[in-house]
DNA sequence: AGTGCGGCCTGTCCGC
DNA sequence: TGCGGACAGGCCGCAC
């Protein structure tokens, strides 16, 4: 399941094998994704430039050039069961390998998405303005996330603290398990109200989201090779999780057995001693 | 405006 | 062993 981590730790894996790449063609097997690949987008990238691979919260950016000047961009999330990886051209697709990209340097760039939760879009103009993107909070490893942002927009808020750690208009990237990992580390309760969360611990809540997510961004650089190696999957890596997916085991800090409930709709892990 | 929830999908796991 | 059902997940879009 990509979370903002391994969407980062793709982009990077990817961008030496394809920027300034020529794409010598799209091919598109199964258009029925999160919504349908536009009709035309074969035609609209083929002779195109990748100029960059740009990321923002769990959208990967493909900037295209034609002729040194701007043509647009492929928007692309992986859902979360989708993964890109760059591959010989020659490779035969496997199933739920949707989309190819193929390059001017006999590589392809190719997409799977299982369960197609994932979507490929093309963008003409700014892609910071498009509805996706425009209504997005800030990068959780940027400046502009802190306690303070944090602070302000909590007052009066109603919603659990996980929930609203998790709303894409709050902060970006924090899926449900980082949601999980983080609040267990910053001591929280995930059912707080967020309005009733105390000022300090708004600042603790961001350093810990960034220390989350910075280090799981550090183990996916191991594993960096699988993504090419072009024989089976896609390296997820395995991190060392402290209450995700950990019900019944003791807390880390404290020892006593972790709980799960489901909070606005999804399964919530943490530990009832050492979070409020 | 904020909040909660349904729906999209398939692979995996569980119980019968 | 085979089968049905629950569940996992991000996140849009709707209803209240």
């Amino acid at each position: 399941m990509p979370e903002l981590p391994e969407v980062e730790t793709t982009r990077r894996a990817l961008l030496p094998y394809v920027r300034g790449e020529r794409i010598a063609a799209l091919l598109v097997r199964e258009r029925r994704l999160r919504w349908p690949v536009p009709a035309g987008l074969e035609a609209r990238t083929a002779g195109c430039v990748v100029a960059a691979i740009e990321r923002r919260a769990k959208y990967l950016l493909l900037r295209l050039t034609r002729n040194g000047a701007a043509a647009g961009t492929l928007l692309c999330h992986l859902g979360m069961s989708g993964s890109l990886r760059v591959v010989r051209a020659t490779e035969p697709p496997r199933l739920h390998d949707h989309v190819d990209l193929q390059l001017g340097n006999g590589r392809c760039l190719r997409l799977r998405d299982p369960r197609r939760f994932g979507c490929l879009l093309f963008i003409a103009g700014d892609p910071h303005a498009h509805p996706l993107l425009r209504g997005l909070g800030p990068e959780p490893l940027s400046a502009a996330f802190d306690g303070a942002h944090l602070a302000g927009l909590a007052r009066g808020r109603s919603a659990p603290v996980k929930s609203f750690l998790m709303d894409g208009g709050v902060v970006v990237g924090v899926g449900n398990i980082y949601a999980n990992e983080s609040l267990w580390r910053a001591g929280l309760h995930p059912r707080r109200p967020a309005g009733r969360v105390a000022r300090a611990r708004w600042d603790r809540l961001a350093n810990c989201v960034k220390e989350v997510l910075a280090a799981a961004i550090e183990k996916g650089g191991t594993t960096l090779r699988d993504f090419v190696r072009g024989d089976g999957e896609p390296g997820y890596f395995k991190i060392e999780l402290a209450v995700y997916d950990h019900a019944g085991d003791p807390c880390p800090r404290c020892r006593q057995p972790i709980r799960v409930e489901r909070i606005g709709q999804r399964s919530s892990f943490f530990c009832v001693s050492c979070q409020r």
